[in-house]
DNA sequence: CTCATATATTAGAATATTATCATATTTTAA
DNA sequence: TTAAAATATGATAATATTCTAATATATGAG
């Protein structure tokens, strides 16, 4: 299991729209940089920018193909995560059955909003 | 399924080792904010202050207990992300297969990093 | 070799996030 | 009603993130 720090920076990494749609795409085959580009509507190296990153913490690489780079997936977490983030479930959890009691408090009654 | 910009917006809000740890703990039941203060070791107005993130984003709720407010998990994802999170996986996802073409690239050999 | 294509890098401004510290609010107990 | 406990709020400084725009680099074609 990755060490607690190593989870949030992961989790940090895929909390942007682009970079979750980049995932995305990536899970779905290798891309090259004007795929993603053209799919992603937004400037070049901007693109560009976010690929480094996610390859910065490992969660994708590259080949060059002539003078394209291809991109991949790397990390096998992804796919699990995307989904995980795709799925539906109901509006709640249930509440928390009647008057647990928590470390600190002992007190009865008296519950409410 | 939510749209793009929730699922970004969640992992962000999930990307803080403070906050992973707080979710953490509520899967495991109802904690009280000074329950919190005890186990993270951190300002008692830190752990508020992501306790009213995770609320603002919807994550979590509370009850009054007394003087007690007990923070409880409300969105169902959030045991399933940490169980992801928390699975062992191997080192790396299996390369793509021998020259996959991408939308624009239809290059043939001199396949490199 | 030179050029065009594909992509990366850098700098900078705008914005967002985070922790700390001080203070305020709420509630029960005395 | 007052005090103490439990928790929240606000201000601020430090830091990180993000996008844009301009420029640099690398590669294959001719």
């Amino acid at each position: 299991m990755r060490p607690l720090g190593a989870q949030a920076e992961l989790l940090r990494v895929l909390g942007h729209p682009v970079r979750l749609q980049i995932l995305e795409e990536l899970t779905k085959g290798v891309k090259c940089v004007s795929d993603l580009e053209e799919f992603l509507e937004i400037p070049q190296s901007n693109v560009s920018q976010h690929l480094s990153l996610l390859r910065r913490y490992g969660l994708i690489d590259y080949y060059m193909d002539g003078r394209l780079r291809c991109y991949y997936l790397v990390d096998p977490i992804i796919p699990d995560l995307l989904h995980v983030l795709k799925r539906d479930y109901p509006e709640q959890l249930p509440p928390p059955a009647c008057c647990p009691v928590t470390k600190k408090g002992r007190y009865p009654g008296k519950r409410r909003h």
